[in-house]
Parts: structure tokens; C-alpha cells; sequence
DNA sequence: GCGCTTATTGCAAGCGTGTGCAAATGCTGC
DNA sequence: GCAGCATTTGCACACGCTTGCAATAAGCGC
């Protein structure tokens, strides 16, 4: 271990020749401190660099500032625009984000929670996967709140935020009849998460009502690859599709890609593609992706409110509405 | 506040019928335990739920196993890449990553690690600006381990990462005259970074050594945007650039979109486009960027072996080197 | 059983902070 | 000057943990 001597409550005390006491009420919003003293405490404190001992302060107020945030592929442009977004609403909020990345084994979100337990974290936000019902129930129990994100699954203590997806999909296939396609396709991952399959179910069931067939292929994580791989299986077909929502923008990119520069087919002329989240690269002019926008700001601030809500809160759902952002992949918007 | 009750040592303690000193050394990897007594704890401590309080112990042992990372446009797809590096490594060595997030403005960066020392972050890694130097003092000074990624501006007690820049660019100019292009072009930001300041003058003076003069064309933030705007800039001067190095591949990709779908320009017949950090969309067959790959995994192994050496350790600096990755975005890979 | 060494155990102090309580200080009106 | 009050201040304990130290238990050779 090296050398550590950070400046302590004491030092300060001493050097602006009061308690310790006032040190620690100097620091405190609305604590009885004379203007006088505090100025002193504060001078003395900038003088030499002191800074409040979170964890000492955190130990005390059994409150540790800290909202730790679980999420699996960080490096994903939806997932790290979220991130941004809750990062961002959480240091306005005064919170502190503790970042731990999952992979897709089930127990790792487990370890995550785990973790975020043992730093006393006052709330953790999962993006990611799903905590086993008991692990939720430690949190629940020792008074840690828990935001789940797009992870549908009604639990009654935490707060649920999720999308319309089966209306989205809805949406997207008076979109395709309306620029009338009639080959229907669904691209999705192997994922399985419940918003993903929210999205399959709900433009299939759309589809079934306009009298309308959907062929579905499922394939990969929900990457740029397995974009490809979904064009190539679907568009080898002989009854070749005219129209393919896109489980996700990813996904919808590396179709569009493979489509263009494998099949040679022009797009919207040939193919509609729709696509999911919004991200970036959605709106870079080599794609002009017909979307659905994730509201990640609203989504980052309910929260974040809800989190930073004080007393005991119940859990609650939310379900907040994704707009459809009309660009150049459908035909007649 | 709401209801916050974590099960203690004390609780495991009187559960497994042994003293509050046994539950603490039960958890302590090389303590002085008898194999009986901990199980027993172990047992105890699995049926409460119980987990260790980070923020106790952290207060004792003077190490949190908190590790602060500073960084601004998280949702950038190298940010977020490097992150997903650091975030991994870090878990692995036990740590566990606390993020901050920064925008552009000077103080920022030091209210970031203001944050980090209250949380006696053992460590801090700073991916986007550049603190005060009174702060890096005041951390090193209370024994807070300080990582500066691609920021060169040495000073003696962080450890330094950095890339090796300036070659990397001399590679461009060769790939360019051998690919016969004479009239180059530099597009940068107007961020004013080290690393990409060290890429514009080293391809400046590669050039020079060729005889040949370089279009230097500034603007935005390291976006796709400007890479737009700077194609705008450097495509519409009468001696058209044949062949352009883009300081970031963000940059790039608003360039070559721009360069084709509005100047309808094929690249590389008739412009080479270079890019700089590999970013996954590089990769996407709208692109297929010739590109220099940042070593995201070797900075983010080095940065925490670095920050778990256990002793003293003295700041040092690395420059690694990062690899020409061939695509198709000039002429003759 | 005894003396010896070694592995375990409990006690208690301490890490840096917040906060209730009582003492002290300042202020007002007379 | 003094009583009466509101505001400030310091003391001391608590938070949950680690760890040095002394005490106890265990093991062993005789």
C-alpha cells in the first residue's frame, strides 16, 4: 500500500482555530454554523486542500451518495448514450455513478448487485440482464432502491421504466402497408430481452391484422454483424421480403449495409428497413434510418427523481412513449 | 431518507456464535482464521445476506478499491470503447470504476477530481481534459494514483499513456504518395487535444520531408458533424485535396458520407481518406476506413497493473504504438 | 502430566465523520 | 446591570469495520 494522508476534519479545526465539530457543520447545508466560523472552516479547508471524507460521511448518514450502474456492452452506442444521459442527471442530482459492466452470464448482474451492496449504494440502475428475484429482495430488504430499465418482469419494489414497444411496432406496420410493402420481415437477436421481444410480438400481431405474414429470423447479440447475417438468411429467401423492421439500429445498419453493397438493393425502392433506439449513426447520410427514438433523457431523469426522492418510495411502472423519426429507409414518409 | 437497515459483522457474528473480530477476519484473505470458525461465518453471513461494508473498510484500511474515471463524450464510440476496456480490467483486479462525467469547460475536470478524493478513489484515470496542476498536486500528494491517457503535458508523478502520434501520421504521408496523391488535406477539430495536435504537425512535417504542402482545415468538436463541415471546408477549394487525413475517425466517416452522397466523389479513385482511432463503424462496409487502431485493450491493462502496484510507485511514461489497419478507403493496400 | 511452541480468538482502540445534548455565548429589552 | 431568550459551540458517542496485542486453546515430545 502506498503512502495515503489525505487532510482530515481535524487539521482544519485546528488551523482555523475551532472544533471539529464546526468543521463538519461548515460543510453540512442547513447545519448551526455562524457565518463567521464557517467562513474561517472554509478558508483553512481551501488552504489545505481538504475535501469531506465520503466514506466516513457516508458510514454516518448511512447514505452514501453512490447510484451504481449495471450494464453489460458499454460500448455499444445506445447503452453509452444512455449511460451519458444518467451519468450526466445523477452528478446534477448530486449522486455519484459507480459503473459496473455484466457480461451475459446470469450470475454477473448477481455479483454486480452484490457489489453495489457492499458500497452501501443507495440505489442501483440495471440496464442490463436480470438479478436473480433473491438478490432483489437483499436489496429490497436492506433499503437499497433498484431502477430497471427496459427489463419489463413486475417485481412490486422497484421502479420498472419501459417502452411502448408492441404500439411501436404497430406504428411500423401501418408505415410498411402504407408504403406498400407486403413481404414483412422481423430481424432480431438472439437476446431475448423482453423489449426486444415485446417488438417481435407486437409487429407480428400488427401484421396478423392487416391479414399480413411476418417471417422472423433471430441471429446473434444484437450487433452490426448480426445485422449481416440476418440480410444474408433473409434475403436469400425466394419469396424475398420488401420490408424488415429491425429489432434494433445496429442490427438495421449492418442489414442496410449487406442489402446495398451484397444484394445490390436499393433502398427505400426495394426494401423498406425501420429500426430501433435512435442511435447516432441512424441519422449518418450513408443510412437516413427510418427509427424509433429511445427517450433517454426522460428516461435518465424519471430515475433519477425517483431515486433521489427522499422517505420510503414504493416501486412504480412507467411507460414512456418512443416517437418515430421518419427518414429516408421507408418509402412515402 | 428512506428505511435503510444492511445486515452488520455483529449480527453474523452472534449468529455463527463467535466474536465480531472472527466475522471481520473471515473476510480477509490471509488472516488468521481456523477453516471451522470460518465456514461457520461463511454460513452465517450467506443466510443473513450479509456483505462486507466497503465504506468501513475502506475508512480502516485507507483504500477504497475505488478507481475514478474522468471523462467527457462518453457516448462517443472510442470513449466508450476505452471504457469498456478500463471498466473490465479494472473488475478483474478487484477494483471496482467510479465515472465521471465532464463536459468542456476547464473546471470540470477538477470538480471530477475534487469527487475523487472525497470518495478516496485509490486512483483516478483521466481520459478527457486536463486538471489544474494544483489538483494533481493536491491528489499526489494525498497518495491518489493519477492515469493520464493520450494527454502528453508531462509532469513527474502520474503515469502517462500515450500513442505514438507523430509516426503514425509520417505512416499516412507514405501510404499517400505511394498511392500517387499529392494535394493533402488535414482535418481536424478545433478541441486542440495533444495527441491530435501531435498528428496534424506530424503529418505536416512528413509531408514537408516529401516535399509536399498540407491543407489544414479546423472546426467542431472531433464529430461526425464536422466532419461534414470540414469537407464543406476542404472539397470545395479549387485545388481539391486527392487524399485527406482525418484526426479522428468520427471526423472521417462525416467526411467520406459528405465527400460521396454530396460532392459524389468515389473514394479512393478519386480521394483517400485516413482515419484515426479504429472505431467499430470503420469497419461497417459503408466505410471500410483505412484507419490507425488505438490499443484500447493494451492502455487499459498497463493503467491498472500501473494503479494495483502495491508500494510506493513513481510516475512513468509509455508511449505504445498503434497499428495501421488496412482498408479500402485508399488506393493500393 | 508438564513445558514448550504455534495457531486461534477476543478485547479494545481507532479510522473520519455526523449529531444530540448541555454548556456557553450573544443579543434584546428593561 | 440583569433576566430571558435564541443562536453557537464543544463534548462525546455512534457508524461498521480492521488489526495489534495479550490471552487462550491446541498440539507435541517427553
Amino acid at each position: 500500500m502506498s503512502q495515503r494522508d489525505f487532510v482530515s476534519a481535524e487539521e482544519v479545526a485546528q488551523r482555523a482555530g475551532v472544533s471539529r465539530s464546526a468543521v463538519s457543520r461548515a460543510f453540512t447545508p442547513g447545519a448551526s454554523v455562524s457565518e463567521a466560523t464557517r467562513q474561517k472552516v472554509l478558508q483553512a479547508a481551501e488552504e489545505l486542500g481538504y475535501q469531506v471524507n465520503h466514506l466516513a460521511r457516508g458510514l454516518m448518514r448511512n447514505e452514501s451518495g453512490i447510484v451504481c450502474l449495471i450494464v453489460s456492452d458499454v460500448a455499444t452506442p445506445y447503452r453509452s448514450a444512455l449511460l451519458r444521459e444518467l451519468t450526466l442527471q445523477l452528478q446534477l442530482a448530486g449522486k455519484v455513478a459507480m459503473l459496473i459492466n455484466t457480461d451475459r452470464s446470469d450470475g454477473s448482474v448477481n455479483t454486480a448487485l452484490q457489489q453495489a451492496i457492499r458500497y452501501r449504494a443507495d440505489a442501483s440502475v440495471i440496464l442490463s440482464g436480470l438479478p436473480d428475484k433473491s438478490i432483489t429482495q437483499l436489496c429490497l430488504r436492506s433499503g437499497q432502491r433498484l431502477v430497471l430499465i427496459n427489463r419489463d418482469e413486475d417485481q412490486s419494489g422497484p421502479l420498472h421504466i419501459n417502452l411502448d414497444d408492441r404500439e411501436a411496432a404497430a406504428r411500423v406496420v401501418t408505415a410498411f402497408v402504407r408504403a406498400g410493402c407486403s413481404r414483412l420481415a422481423f430481424a432480431n437477436s438472439e437476446a431475448g430481452t423482453p423489449s426486444l421481444m415485446a417488438r417481435e410480438e407486437g409487429f407480428i400481431a400488427a401484421a396478423r391484422d392487416h391479414g399480413l405474414e411476418v417471417v422472423v429470423e433471430r441471429h446473434g447479440w444484437t450487433g452490426y454483424e448480426a445485422g449481416r447475417v440476418l440480410a444474408q438468411r433473409l434475403l436469400t429467401r425466394k419469396e424475398r421480403p420488401d420490408a424488415v423492421f429491425c429489432a434494433t439500429d445496429l442490427l438495421a445498419c449492418g442489414f442496410m449495409d449487406a442489402a446495398r453493397h451484397q444484394f445490390s438493393l436499393s433502398i427505400p425502392q426495394q426494401l423498406c428497413v425501420v429500426g430501433f433506439d435512435d442511435i447516432e449513426q441512424a441519422s449518418w447520410s450513408s443510412y437516413r434510418l427510418t427509427t424509433f427514438s429511445q427517450p433517454v433523457a426522460a428516461i435518465a431523469r424519471e430515475a433519477v427523481t425517483w431515486l433521489s426522492e427522499n422517505g420510503v418510495v414504493q416501486g412504480k411502472s412507467l411507460r414512456l412513449h418512443s416517437d418515430l423519426v421518419w427518414r429516408d429507409s421507408v418509402r412515402g414518409g
